[in-house]
RNA sequence: GCGAGAGUGGCGGAAUUGGCAGACGCGCUGGACUUAGGAUCCAGUUCCGAAAGGAGUGGGGGUUCGAGUCCCCCCCCUCGCACCA
C-alpha cells in the first residue's frame, strides 16, 4: 500500500510541506522582532542540542511541543521569539571525532547543517536568524566574557584539592556529572584526584537560589524539591575541640548541639588537613598513612555502599570537648566526607546511628545524653541502635531537662557566648568545578604569569581562540599544554613572559547562558544588549528534559542572579514556567539509544506518513510530561482523522468568508445548527485549555470529536458552517502546521493562518440548551433525566419522579433529604 | 534508608474544584459496500449476567447524600538523593 496509493490521495505532504517551509522562510514568518513588546511578548525556549548528526524521536517530541505554544502564541497576537541553537563543545563531539578520525571542528560543523536541515523538515517555528553555535568564536568570546567577569568579583578561583576524576575520559568532572559514583557519559568508576582547578564560586549564591525557588510557581515541585535537596542547606552549630597534644583548635559541624556531652570521639575525614598536623608517634602515623592511601583508592561508590559497614583507624590522640571538659578519641574513619562542613564530626554513637555502628565496631564508649522523655530512660547496654530523636538532656551539666529547639538553642548561645563555637550554614552544594582537560571546550580566559599570578585576558584580546590541533587524544591533561604557539602569553600586567592556561571549560558554561545570546545573537561588541535581552526575558516556556534539573538548572539560575548583580540583566530568575517532557522508549519500555540500537528515527515516520501525522500521532500518544512507548500502532488513528476528516473540511467550505468574531443567538439556529455551534464552543475551550497545559491528546481528542458531529448537510447556515470549518482549521494549526496552511489558503486567504488569530469561544454556547442531570438514589445511579439548562430544583424533582426507573426504587420507601447540584446531579436519600 | 510521583478496560490514555468512571484512539467482534480487503463506512466492545440487576479505578479501612479524586494503613512501580554529621 505505502507510496503509490498514498501519493493517489488528496493530500500530497511532501509537497505541502516543501511549499509551506519555503513560504515561512520567505515571508520570515518566525522571524523575532528587535524591539518587542514587553507586556506582549511570549519567550519559548527548548533546550539546545548537541549536535550529533541525527535528531532522534526524543528531540521530535521536545520540539514539537514547543512548536505547538510558539505557534499558538503566534496565533494568539504575541510577539514571539522561538530560537534554537547546538551545545556545540564537549566530550560526545570530541569522542566521535576519535573515532572517526575527523577533527572535531569538521564533525562538528557537519553535524549542525545535517540537523538544521532535518529540522527545518519538521518545520519548526524556530527562528533560525537566531541560531548560535557554543563552538564558534563569536559565541566562545562571550563565555570567556563571563568567566573574566566571575574572575573579577572573586567568583571564579583556582585551587587544589580533591576532585573528581574519570579515567576513561581522563577528565575532571563536576559533582553534578557524577551518577551513582559513575561519570554520567561512560559509566566508569569516578576516582579522586589531587589537582589544581577552576571554581566557579556558586555556594555565594546558595541561600538565593533556594529561597527564590519559591518565587517559581510555575516549575514543577520534583524539580524545585531535587534542587533544595541538592543545595542541602542545614543550619546547625560550628564547635571548637582542642587537640591536647597540640592545643590546635578542631572545628566540627553539628545540627545536633543538643548531643554534645554525648561526644565520645571525633573522626576525621582521610583526606582533611588537620592529619598533618597532629603529633602521632611514628607507629600510628604510619596506621594512619596506610589507612589514608585505602580510602583514597576507594571510589565513592565503595566507600558509600556499605552503609553498615564503616572502618577506621586510631590516631592515638585525643581532643578535649570544651562542654564537659572530656578528653575524647581522634579517629581516621573514611565515613566522613572531607568536602562537607570541616571535614571533622564528633563521634555521638549514643544518638546518631552512624557513630554508633562505629563505636560499635571499635569498642569506644556509648553515653546516653538525650532521653526520650521525662519518664523514659535508656540504657547503652541493651539498645539495638541510637536514639536520635529529639528529648530532654541528661548528663549533660547545665543544660540538663532542656529539649528539643530549645536545648539547641540553649547549647549554641552558650558556645557563642563562651567563644568555644559560633552558628553555622552548611550546604551540599559545592563550588562548581569548570577546568577540563579536553581539546574541544571553550578555552580559559587566563594568564598565569609568575610574578603577578593568574590574569584575565584582556576584553580586547578576547577571543582567546582555540587553536586548531591535530593531536586532541586525551592523556590526563589538557591537549593545549602541549602547543607552544598556544600556550606563549606575556602577562597583561607586567609584560613578562606568562602561559596559558590549557584548560577549556566544562559545557554547562556555554549552556548557561545561550538563552541570552538569542535575544541579541548577532552583537560583536557585547554578550548581548541588556535592552534587548530585558525585553524578552524571563523566559515564558522552557521546554526539556528532567535530567537537566539539578545541573543546567541550577546553573542557568545562578548565571541569570549574577548578571543581575552586576547590572546586566533586571530579573533574578531566567524562567517563568518549566515544563519537562517525558522520554520517548520503544515498545519494551527501554530508552531509544545509539547503543542498543533500538532507535527509531523520525525521518522515516515523516517520510512515510508526512510530518503532520508524524507529530500528531506523537502528540496522541501521552499527555507532553509522561513517557512514551514510541509504536507505529499510534499512527493509524490520527492518519485516519487527518485524511478523513480534516483534509476533507476544506470541500464543505461554503466561501462566505465568514465574520469569525460573530456570536449567533439561540432564535437564529435551528436545533441541529445549535448543537454543532455548542460543540464548536466547547471545542475552543477544551483545545484552549488542553493547549495551556500541553495536553495536545486531550485537544486532538477534542477536535476529533468536533468533526465525528459535523456534519454540513444539517446545517444551513452558510455563515454556521463556515465559521466551524474555518475555526477547526485554525485549532489545528499549531499542531498540523503545513496542513492548515494549505487548508487555510485553499479556502481563499492570502495570509498565513497563524496570522489570523485564535479563535474565542462565545460564553453563551458552552453549554448545551437541554442538560442531563444524573438521578442517585442513596448514592446509586437510577436514571439521567433530560431538563432544560435553566430547570429549576423542583422542575427537575419532578421530571425525577415522572421517570419510572427513580419510582421504583422510590416504592414503599421515605425520603429523608434531597440534595441538588445544579446543572449535574439530584441525589436522593431514603430509607425503609 | 530518605524524598517525590504514579497505580483506571486487551492496549495508549480521559475525567481543573469530591458529582453520570472509561472521553478520544488502537485492538477486537459483527455488519455494509466489494472480484478482493491489511481500504472505507456503520454498530458493538470494563467485568459477571439472557435480562432485571450486581460488581468495579493496586489492597484494606475511614469521612461524605456521593470518593479515581480527601484522610489513615499496606502492596507494587518509576524517578531523585543516597554515610551531608
Amino acid at each position: 500500500m505505502e507510496t503509490g496509493e498514498k501519493s493517489g490521495r488528496k493530500y500530497d505532504f511532501k509537497k505541502v510541506e516543501e511549499k509551506w517551509q519555503a513560504r515561512w522562510e520567505r515571508d520570515g514568518l518566525f522571524r523575532a522582532a528587535d524591539n518587542p513588546d514587553h507586556n506582549n511578548k511570549f519567550y519559548m525556549l527548548v533546550m539546545f542540542a548537541y549536535p550529533s548528526g541525527d535528531i532522534h524521536m526524543g528531540h521530535f517530541r521536545n520540539y514539537i511541543i514547543g512548536d505547538a505554544v510558539a505557534r499558538r502564541q503566534m496565533m494568539l497576537g504575541k510577539d514571539v521569539l522561538h530560537p534554537f541553537g547546538w551545545d556545540a563543545f564537549g566530550l560526545p563531539a570530541e569522542r566521535a571525532a576519535i573515532q572517526r578520525g575527523i577533527h572535531p571542528n569538521d564533525w562538528t560543523v557537519k553535524n549542525i547543517e545535517v540537523s538544521r536541515k532535518t529540522l527545518q523538515k519538521v518545520g519548526i517555528s524556530f527562528d533560525w536568524s537566531r541560531e548560535v553555535s557554543s563552538c564558534f568564536p563569536d559565541y566562545y568570546k562571550w563565555t570567556q566574557w563571563m568567566f573574566i567577569e566571575l574572575f573579577k568579583k572573586g567568583l571564579a578561583y583556582r585551587q587544589r584539592g580533591y576532585v573528581n576524576w574519570c579515567p576513561e575520559d581522563k577528565t575532571v568532572l563536576a559533582n553534578e556529572q557524577v551518577k551513582e559514583g559513575r561519570c554520567e557519559r561512560c559509566g566508569t568508576l569516578v576516582e579522586k584526584k589531587d589537582q589544581i582547578q577552576w571554581y566557579f564560586k556558586i555556594t555565594a549564591y546558595a541561600d538565593r537560589l533556594i529561597d527564590d525557588l519559591d518565587k517559581l510557581p510555575g516549575w514543577p515541585e520534583n524539580v524545585k524539591t531535587m534542587q533544595r535537596e541538592w543545595i542541602g542547606r542545614s543550619r546547625g552549630l560550628e564547635i571548637d575541640f582542642t587537640v591536647e597534644a597540640t592545643g590546635e583548635k578542631i572545628a566540627v559541624f553539628t545540627t545536633r548541639p543538643d548531643t554534645v556531652y554525648g561526644v565520645t570521639f571525633m573522626a576525621i575525614a582521610p583526606e582533611a588537613e588537620i592529619l598533618r598536623r597532629l603529633k602521632m608517634t611514628p607507629d600510628s602515623a604510619a596506621k594512619v598513612a596506610e589507612y589514608k592511601q585505602m580510602a583514597l583508592r576507594r571510589s565513592d561508590i565503595e566507600r558509600s555502599a556499605a552503609t553498615g559497614d564503616k572502618d577506621g583507624v586510631f590516631t592515638g590522640q585525643y581532643a578535649i570537648n570544651p562542654y564537659s571538659g572530656e578528653r575524647v578519641q581522634l579517629w581516621v574513619a573514611d565515613y566522613v566526607l572531607a568536602g562537607y562542613g570541616t571535614g571533622v564530626v564528633m563521634g555521638v554513637p549514643g544518638h546518631d546511628t552512624r557513630d554508633w555502628a562505629f563505636a560499635r565496631k571499635y569498642d569506644i564508649p556509648i553515653k546516653i545524653v538525650i532521653h526520650p522523655n521525662a519518664k523514659t530512660t535508656l540504657d547503652a547496654e541493651t539498645m539495638s541502635d541510637a536514639f536520635v530523636e529529639y528529648g530532654p538532656m541528661v548528663n549533660s551539666g547545665p543544660f540538663n531537662g532542656k529539649a528539643g529547639e530549645a536545648a539547641i538553642e540553649a547549647v549554641s548561645d552558650y558556645a557563642e557566648q563562651k567563644g568555644v563555637g559560633r552558628r553555622k550554614v552548611n550546604y551540599k552544594l559545592k563550588d562548581w568545578s569548570i577546568s577540563r582537560q579536553r581539546y574541544w571546550g571553550c578555552p580559559i580566559p587566563i594568564i598565569h604569569c609568575e610574578k603577578c599570578g593568574p590574569q584575565a585576558v584582556p576584553e580586547g584580546q578576547l577571543p582567546v581562540l582555540l587553536p586548531r590541533v591535530e593531536n586532541y587524544t586525551p592523556k590526563g591533561r589538557s591537549p593545549l599544554a602541549d602547543v607552544p604557539e598556544f600556550m606563549a602569553a606575556v602577562c597583561p600586567k607586567c609584560g613578562g613572559k606568562a602561559e596559558r592556561d590549557p584548560d577549556t571549560m566544562d559545557t554547562f558554561v556555554c549552556s548557561s547562558w545561550y538563552y541570552l545570546r538569542y535575544c541579541d545573537a548577532q552583537n560583536d561588541r557585547a554578550p548581548f544588549d541588556p535592552k534587548k535581552a530585558n525585553a524578552w526575558l524571563p523566559i515564558d516556556l522552557y521546554v526539556g528534559g528532567i535530567t537537566h534539573a539539578t545541573g543546567h538548572l541550577i546553573y542557568f539560575r545562578f548565571f541569570n542572579k549574577f548578571l543581575g548583580d552586576i547590572g546586566w540583566l533586571d530579573c533574578d530568575e531566567p524562567s517563568e514556567r518549566l515544563f519537562n517532557h517525558g522520554m520517548v522508549c520503544d515498545t519494551s519500555g527501554e530508552v531509544m539509544s545509539k547503543s542498543k540500537g533500538n532507535v527509531v528515527s523520525p525521518i522515516d515516520v515523516m517520510g512515510r506518513h508526512g510530518v503532520d501525522i508524524a507529530r500528531l500521532a506523537m502528540y496522541f500518544t501521552a499527555p507532553s510530561e509522561k513517557e512514551v512507548l514510541w509504536s507505529a500502532d499510534g499512527i493509524t488513528g490520527v492518519e485516519k482523522f487527518v485524511l478523513n476528516r480534516l483534509v476533507p473540511l476544506v470541500q464543505s467550505y461554503r466561501r462566505t468568508k465568514p465574520d469569525l468574531k460573530r456570536y449567533f443567538k439561540p432564535g437564529e439556529l435551528s436545533e441541529d445548527e445549535r448543537a454543532i455551534y455548542i460543540k464548536l464552543n466547547q471545542t475552543i475551550r477544551r483545545v484552549g485549555e488542553s493547549m495551556d497545559r500541553l495536553q495536545y491528546n486531550t485537544a486532538i481528542s477534542a477536535l476529533m470529536e468536533l468533526l465525528r458531529d459535523y456534519e454540513p448537510a444539517k446545517i444551513k447556515s452558510d455563515a454556521l458552517n463556515d465559521q466551524i470549518v474555518l475555526k477547526a482549521i485554525q485549532l489545528a494549526a499549531p499542531m498540523t502546521p503545513h496542513v492548515a496552511e494549505e487548508l487555510w489558503e485553499s479556502a481563499g486567504f492570502s495570509q498565513s493562518v497563524f496570522k489570523s488569530g485564535w479563535p474565542e469561544f462565545d460564553p453563551d454556547a458552552v453549554q448545551g440548551d437541554q442538560i442531563e442531570i444524573a438521578v442517585q438514589i442513596n448514592g446509586k445511579l437510577r436514571d439521567t433525566i433530560k431538563v432544560a439548562v435553566d430547570a429549576s430544583q423542583v422542575d427537575v424533582e419532578a421530571a425525577a419522579m415522572a421517570s419510572g426507573k427513580v419510582s421504583a426504587h422510590l416504592a414503599g420507601k421515605q425520603v429523608i433529604k434531597k440534595i441538588y447540584v445544579p446543572g449535574k446531579l439530584l441525589s436522593i436519600v431514603v430509607k425503609g
